[in-house]
DNA sequence: ACCTGAACACCGTTCAAGT
DNA sequence: ACCTGAACACCGTTCAAGT
């Protein structure tokens, strides 16, 4: 049986949700898939690309086309939303995605999403993507927890972990926090002919 | 020669910061420290174990004593950016530190110390456990990736990863962004013996 | 182009046994 | 209490060779 990277990512998908992240290794892929471990490395030329792509899928999965008609603080908030989905979805997804940012090989998509969303407001390129980071790190980093936590807790390790992480609540607030920072350094909104001032919310 | 736990977290750091956390290994600190491997798990419980105490340690050397006396906010800031310097002291430290509070055997004084920073403006422990939560959770990502690109560059990986992640501009614009969004928010000042409403700033 | 088989240089962890 | 030695069950990656 010939195999293309999309079945390697794909099945590699379904080694993660069923065994996490620690159990995603190359031999368990290629075992999985009937293959000699070196196999893999015909496909990808390393454990991180074939992990980068695996994240990118998982987006790609959890991700629905932009509404660039909706204001540009609503469309922060579904871009995270989705986000936290997207991850919460597979096992260790949170993680995953959050490592392969990390290393920088894929799992763009979310910062350029949110740097666009920003920008639309009228900020400048330096200012979106510094926001947009903010806002990604808070996810990456609230949503891995709110994972590992479920887990931990199931497996019978600490109860008292990071006290407040938990509940989408909490996210929610998270999230609150860093856009009202945003909103307070809004650029001055030059009427077009398209938008009264009457509309403004304060 | 015999060893306490605070000869091996010792050595560990030192392991820590010349190779790296991937090359932080039981084996390579066993080596370092002239034992075999097995003669950690009479120190430590497991590996996760050790370096929850190493990441203690790490935080521990780069932290001094709380500032009860300063107003809640510069508070805030200044563990901030002691945390972050804590981090950047050693190879890796941030991704260490991340690691070790994502499985919640270690690194819980920055959300603690910050939680009551945030507490002493009034504000009750749950939103306070929320707003400090989401500083970590942003700072150890800015960190980190502050700390892997320097890596990544210098062993000439991509250079377009993370767009705005670099410099402490950034840092100190996302800490100020959620910094807004806890102020917007705080109860209402009920005036004491020691506070004239006079110095209120807005 | 896609894969096998074998090898290299590693891991974390356990456990009986030594002092 | 602290450590050795050996073993178990794994890793990622390379490389010559096969079809």
């Amino acid at each position: 049986m010939r195999y293309h990277r999309s079945d390697i990512v794909e099945r590699a998908i379904g080694v993660l949700d069923m065994y996490g992240l620690p159990d995603l290794s190359m031999r368990r892929i290629a075992g999985e898939l009937g293959l000699q471990p070196s196999a893999l490395y015909h496909h990808f030329d390393n454990k991180q690309t074939l992990l980068a792509a695996v994240a990118d899928e998982l987006l790609a999965r959890g991700t629905r086309p932009d509404r660039p008609d909706q204001p540009w603080d609503e469309r922060v908030v579904a871009l995270s939303n989705e986000l936290r989905d997207a991850m919460l979805s597979y096992r260790d997804g949170a993680e995953l995605v959050a490592t392969v940012h990390a290393f920088g090989l894929g799992a763009h998509a979310p910062v350029e999403r949110l740097t666009a969303a920003i920008r639309s407001a009228g900020f400048d390129e330096e200012f979106a993507g510094s926001a947009a980071i903010t806002i990604v790190y808070f996810v990456f980093g609230h949503v891995s927890d709110e994972q590992t936590h479920v887990q931990a807790n199931s497996v019978g390790a600490i109860d008292d972990a990071p006290l407040a992480a938990r509940g989408s609540e909490s996210f929610a607030l998270g999230l609150a926090l860093i856009l009202d920072g945003v909103r307070l350094r809004m650029p001055v909104q030059r009427p077009t002919a398209s938008s009264s001032s009457s509309t403004m919310k304060s």
